[in-house]
Formats: C-alpha cells, sequence, structure tokens
DNA sequence: CTGAAAGCGCTTACAG
DNA sequence: CTGAAAGCGCTTACAG
C-alpha cells in the first residue's frame, strides 16, 4: 500500500489539492495548514511519485546516456567511463536521473527503449550512426553527442581538439630531438584518431619531417591488445627502421605496444620514447609512466549535461560548444 | 505533440481498450482489427508511454543501481565498473532499464531519489550502510547488495569467497617456496579485504609459518595510490625483511607497490613475487601482468540482478545466492 | 469480439 | 486561502 497525496490530505483534513500547494510550494497555504501537512510528510516518510508527477508535467526529469560500443567494457571503459562519471555528477546537482545503457549491435533497440520510458533528453556517446540520430530526431527529444565517429549537420557535438592534440605530440617529441618516429594510429573511420592522426602529420611535414606511411601502422580496434600484436607483428619492421619514438593515438595502443617493447628488454624511454593520448588513468599507474596528451572527460560531461538541459528547457540562443582543449602530460615514457 | 492511444484509436476506427488489446496481446481481437491497428503503429512510428504503463500497473520495470563510493571513480571504476557492466547487460535482457546513481557522502539523497522515481528494485554495491538499508526496508522496496562493506541478517548479499581466496594465494606463494611474504592490506572495515586477509593468515599459521603482524601494512584505502605510498614509506623495513614475495589484498594496491619497486630497480618476479585480489583488467596489461586472484564479477552481476528479478515479482522459495568460486590467475609476476 | 467507465497519483486552472 | 473537477496516457474488469 503506497501512501499517496490522498492519505495525506485525509489525515490532514485538507483537500488534495491543498496538499500538492505546500509540496510544490506553489500558490498560497495558511501557515497553520502548511505546518500540519509537512508534519505528516514527516511522520509517514510520504515521497511523491514521480511517475505520476512526469504524468501530468510530461517531464520525467530522466534522461538517457547511450553508450555505443561494440564490445565491453561499456560503463567500465577507461575513457567513457571517465565521461559518464562526469555525466552522474552534474546530473545529480541538476536533478536529472541517468539511464545508462548500451547497444552493441547498433540495433535501435535501446534508443527505442529511451522513447518509451520518455526520457526528456538523450546522451550518445562513441560511435555516432545516422540511423540513431535519425531514429531519435524523429521523436523530437532532445540529445547531444559525445566524441562520435564523426560530425553530423546540426547534430551538437562535444569534442575534444584532436588535431591540435596530435600537432602537440609531434612539435614535443621534435623538441626533444626526434626524427624517426612510429606511428600506431587507431581506426581511422573515427573522428578522433582520424585529427590526431592528422594533426600530428601536418606538423611533421611542416617542419620538413614528413612521416611515410610505411612507418604508420593502422589498428583495426582502439585496443590494449591491439597495441600489443601490432609491435609484436611488426618488430622487425621496427628494429630495422631505428625508430628512437612511437606515437599512439590513444593510450590502451600505446600502452599494449610498450608492453611488448618492455617484454623485450626496450628501454623506454632511453631507447624508445612513447606518448599516447586520453590521459586515462592507467596511463599514470603503468611503469614507466605515459606521457600522454589528456583530454578533459569531466569537462565533456559536464558541458554535454548542461547543454542538454538547455536543450530541454528549451533556451533560446543555445551557442555551440566550444572544442576542448587538449594537454600534454609528460611522464616518464619519454624523460 | 505526443502521439497517443487515442489518436491510433482514432484513425483505427476503434476504441483505445481495443488497441491496448492489440498491443498487449492479451484478450480477444479480430485479425481484421489487429492488423490494421499493428499497420498504423508502424506506419506512426507509435510507442506506448511507459510512464502511464507504470502509472497503472504500479511496476516502473526501472531499477535503480547505487554505488557507494567515497572518491571517484564510481561507474569507471575498474572493479565496481565491471559488475556495473554485467548488471547493464542483464538488465537488458530482463527487460529493466538501469538508473545509475551514486552516493558519496553516505547521504540518503539518492536512495531518496530512486524511491521517488519509484524503482521497483534496487542493488546496493560497495558500502552497505545500516542507514540506508533501513531506509530502503521501511518503503518495502526489493534490494540486493553486491560486495559490501558487512553481511547483514536477512539482507541478500552477493559475495565472493574471499576467505578462500586468501588461502589460494597463500597456498601458491608457499608451493613456490615463498616463507618470507610482505603484506599490505586494505581497509579491514570492508568484507573482502578482511576476510581475504584471514584466509592467507589462517592458511600461514596452519602450515607453521604465521604472518608476524610486522609484516602486515594497513591500508586506509585500496588505492594504487596507497600501494605506492606504503611501499616507499617502508622500504628500508621491506629490504631489511629480506622479503621475497608480496600480497596485497587488492590488485590496486599491488599495482602500486609494484610501481614503486620497478622504480628502485627491483626484478619482479626474481626478486620479488607479487600477487594481487580481484583480476581487474589492467593486471593482465601491467608490465610485469600481475598474478592475482580472479572475482567473477561478470557472475556477480547477472546473479545480483537475476536474484533482485525474483524478488520483484515475488517468487517463492527464493535462495540465498551462493557465494562466488574465486580463481587464481598465474602471471608473470611470480613465474 | 468490442467499447464505456473507472482508476493509477498527481497538478493545474477555476470558482468560491 | 481552499476545494472540486478535469486531465495526463494508459489498463482492466465489466457489460454487451
Amino acid at each position: 500500500m503506497e501512501l499517496t497525496i490522498k492519505e495525506i490530505a485525509l489525515r490532514a483534513g485538507v483537500s488534495k489539492s491543498t496538499v500538492s500547494r505546500v509540496i510544490s510550494g506553489k500558490g498560497y497555504t495558511s501557515l497553520e495548514v502548511r505546518d500540519r501537512v509537512l508534519q505528516l510528510i514527516e511522520e509517514l516518510q510520504y515521497r511523491p511519485n514521480a511517475v505520476a508527477r512526469a504524468m501530468v508535467s510530461q517531464r520525467t526529469h530522466n534522461i538517457g546516456v547511450l553508450i555505443y560500443r561494440q564490445h565491453h567494457p561499456i560503463a567500465s571503459h577507461p575513457f567513457y567511463g571517465k565521461i559518464l562519471d562526469a555525466i552522474l555528477m552534474t546530473a545529480a546537482s541538476l536533478n536529472y536521473s541517468v539511464f545508462v545503457t548500451t547497444d552493441h549491435d547498433m540495433s535501435l533497440r535501446s534508443a527505442d527503449f529511451m522513447m518509451e520510458k520518455r526520457v526528456d533528453g538523450l546522451i550518445l556517446i562513441s560511435r555516432l550512426q545516422q540511423n540513431v540520430i535519425d531514429y531519435i530526431t524523429n521523436f523530437g527529444v532532445p540529445y547531444v553527442m559525445v566524441n562520435g565517429s564523426t560530425d553530423v549537420d546540426g547534430v551538437m557535438h562535444i569534442v575534444n581538439q584532436d588535431e591540435e592534440g596530435g600537432r602537440m605530440v609531434a612539435e614535443y617529441l621534435t623538441d626533444l630531438g626526434h626524427r624517426q618516429i612510429f606511428v600506431i594510429a587507431g581506426p581511422q573511420t573515427h573522428r578522433s584518431h582520424n585529427l590526431r592522426l592528422k594533426g600530428f602529420k601536418n606538423y611533421m611535414a611542416g617542419i620538413g619531417v614528413p612521416i611515410p606511411s610505411s612507418s604508420i601502422l593502422q589498428a583495426s580496434t582502439s585496443t590494449f591488445g591491439e597495441g600489443y600484436e601490432l609491435m609484436r607483428s611488426h618488430w622487425e619492421q621496427f628494429r630495422a627502421g631505428g625508430f628512437t619514438s612511437l606515437f599512439a593515438t590513444n593510450d590502451m595502443i600505446a600502452l599494449g605496444a610498450m608492453k611488448f617493447m618492455l617484454e623485450q628488454s626496450v628501454r623506454i624511454p632511453e631507447q624508445v620514447a612513447v606518448v599516447g593520448f586520453d590521459d586515462i588513468d592507467f596511463a599514470a599507474m603503468f611503469s614507466p609512466s605515459l606521457t600522454t596528451v589528456r583530454v578533459n572527460t569531466e569537462e565533456m560531461g559536464t558541458q554535454a549535461l548542461s547543454l542538454l538541459d538547455k536543450l530541454i528547457r528549451q533556451e533560446v540562443n543555445i551557442e555551440n560548444p566550444k572544442q576542448l582543449v587538449p594537454r600534454l602530460i609528460v611522464r616518464q615514457s619519454t624523460q
């Protein structure tokens, strides 16, 4: 037997309307009545039914976070998990509850689910597929993308200045004197990996030390295992090339490659300097710790949610989000 | 303007009741009518309003996951994040949507929020505090604990056989010939750290090689930083003690301690063998990779949710969950 | 096989 | 300052 506003009204000897008014604080109520009702609510531990409220207000104060990943991990992903944490944090302060869901097969199933639940808005993380976008748009639910695989016209998209980050790495490594730089690049279909590589290559070309495509390995996934495997299978090529440094377009790949090299007794950074990208927690913990470019995931999550909130509240003149500024974090793997 | 059942009914020339029946599949409907309605639903992309449904059925098909952590990370936590992933997975197959929330200050705020949202049930992860238990119990909402800090009478609690895991480590290390074992133990107020240490000590005492309390360091948090710091501050003691191995009651502490030792040019495992506990993803990635005891987090999440589902559906004769069986994972840090 | 009515727990004008 | 009524979008007996 759930406690309802009706029961409170009965006990307080007033109408439901009055109880509703004291709870919401809107409209007049005599002090005497207000106190009596508040007292009862406290005493009986009454909690208004948010479902009923949503029904009438047409606002659930719930949002959905869709993380598109083909494989595990989802929430525990070292990069996307961080963004999720920031979203959770900000959501609490803005009074939203958040549904976390995933869709590995890129079906519309979870998006569909969120539509039925009548979420006020959606945050789409990672892969951004046109069909999902179209589907959601069709329902008229506001949404924000975070670190999607491509930019899409008219879609609010929170991203890092990845091209600039790639440039920073090139500048840093060349300033250290490196000229023979090996590169392992994550999936080029993904915006961030693509731009990181681009920024890096452009800088190198600009200073007259272009990176030959033979020095660039294309990874099909951006995982630790892939980094390890690519380094293993190209080890002879790497040794023969006289490379003094390695840049991978994310930390996981860099760490995997590093582990293989450490197992070959390569001294890092003395023989090979390594730079990654993202600054996941593990980067600082690895031995040697990894020099990398920090993506401000906290700001990503915070910005995504406050932007979504504006969209939901239909604020006017909402500005497109500014790209986040990356920061080079120098650690043991290069110095 | 949301599309409603009323609109579908109007267009199909039938009553709302009939539309409701074809959607639910309960009750009779003529084939002709059913087809017409289904056609319309498909055409207009009608999605039933789960909020309205919840209102009448008194079931939201939403559950809440409360992760109690004092500090970040929450969802991205290497251990709890894994459990969360498993929960998300199972939830999808059981048709629940899940709210993920946290409460760093141990207030009742998020529990309260979940009560207002009228979740069908709750999963409490990590710290288990009596006041939260009491509060939720008071509302009559079913819940399941996962890896809580203590066992509480009558509370369904999914845990690992931590004492057995501690025993396995002791057996393994002594079988390798180690007698001088250094131990860093996580917060003893937490059930898992306490039992892991206990199982370990008991085995050692049992074979006549009791661990003196001077060989056991108490960590106040179970973090990487704490492991590193404790090893640093007790380095002289460690060296003087002639220890050939280290056991930490979780991987993070073990990894932190390992990093410090590697920085001191200690060769692992030749000079010091290291064993952790949990088998978080980083354990396998570290260099050298860490020997550890795997906690079946996937099973934890899956079991938690199916148990909660039984509780929600008020199944009779629900058995208490069996403790999960740990498994020793041997890696480079000991061989 | 189908429709009218009541009701889930609230809020929101509208009278008084 | 307060209460009665209508309504949010569904489902569920109950008639017919």
